[in-house]
DNA sequence: ATAACCTGCGACATCAATGATGCAACTATC
DNA sequence: GATAGTTGCATCATTGATGTCGCAGGTTAT
């Protein structure tokens, strides 16, 4: 039992590896070949064959993989039970941290896999409903509409997590600050 | 010459609606192949060939083309010489209008074309000019990062252009709005 | 009617990616 | 040292996309 929890340990590795050059090769260039993807992982191409039945089946274990990381992020920052501005806040945080390292694989998520879109669609259900309770709270504004606001959350979380190198505490400081108070001074058009 | 000039004119036509239908079906499954573009356009895969020499030359075209639309549509805003709130507002209408429409074109001009990419750097510049000038003339917050700044905005571009059925003067003055102000009421982290 | 041009269709060659398989070699466990 | 599991390598078949060509038919202007 020791030897097969070892060996079963090693192919493991070699998945998590597969998976990590794959998020790296395929966020560059979505149409990568697998010969390209093994030569990221530092394998061969017959070892990935071996681990994933087909391409899709390693496109669908990436989505798969990133949204189980997306949602332990979301979950971690307990935005039911938190203060709005402090769960809006902690979530960004989490969630920066998983998707700079697995953007396209999230983004992914979206349309592959049926799974992972119920998950992603529930996730956007608790946004919404976090925002909703940020409104009540006078934290955000009356006047926005909900839907926008959270795809402008959306847009911004995708725009910083193209920031590879830099520091997540920083970021979702930044990017709360301007999902909440633009870049303006105050004046606006209307 | 009169034939010439109205036989040429066929074919242009023709080539407009395969760059059309291409923009319609790649935004869709960036993969798609020259047959489903083909099908899309309502022509024969062999007459795709026959003004494309390559996939590489359709795409290409495709980036030319939507290049040539954004410079045009920053152009006509006059963003150099109109006082920055009017040319931030107008240079967002017109852009709007062309990326909602050509998209995925836009994205690819980044990357694909060498001739588009120089543009697009070009159109970044004025950009930042933009913006530096708004923050002179007192629009833009002094503490925000200009470079942030621009990401934002092309952020919030890149998600208000998914609206396709939405009126593109309405899009602008909420995008606009939301850069400025943010969706907040006021009270911040920091 | 004729000529120029364009298109659709069918056929063909090519090529790269995919996926499967057998075998030898390596490693860790017992 | 024997064994089980895993990997690399070489190989092969298959498939789908790409690109080319020739021919017949249709349109438009002269």
């Amino acid at each position: 039992m020791t030897s097969t929890r070892a060996l079963r340990s090693d192919a493991e590795r070699t998945v998590h590896t597969i998976l990590e050059a794959a998020e790296r090769v395929l966020s560059r260039n979505p149409t990568a070949s697998m010969e390209q993807i093994a030569e990221a992982a530092g394998v061969a191409r017959t070892t990935v064959h071996r681990r994933f039945a087909s391409r899709d089946a390693l496109v669908a274990a990436m989505a798969s993989w990133a949204t189980r990381r997306f949602a332990e992020a979301v979950n971690a920052a307990h935005p039911e039970t938190t203060p709005p501005l402090i769960a809006l806040y902690q979530v960004t945080v989490n969630v920066l941290r998983v998707k700079i390292d697995w953007s396209f694989a999230m983004n992914l998520a979206l349309t592959a896999d049926r799974e992972a879109a119920h998950v992603h669609a529930d996730i956007e259900g608790r946004c919404e409903r976090l925002f909703a309770k940020a409104r009540e709270a006078g934290v955000l504004r009356a006047d926005v509409d909900p839907a926008w606001a959270r795809r402008v959350y959306y847009a911004l979380i995708h725009e910083a997590a193209q920031s590879r190198d830099a520091d997540a505490d920083a970021l979702a400081a930044r990017l709360v600050d301007t999902l909440l108070r633009g870049v303006g001074t105050g004046q606006s058009l209307t």
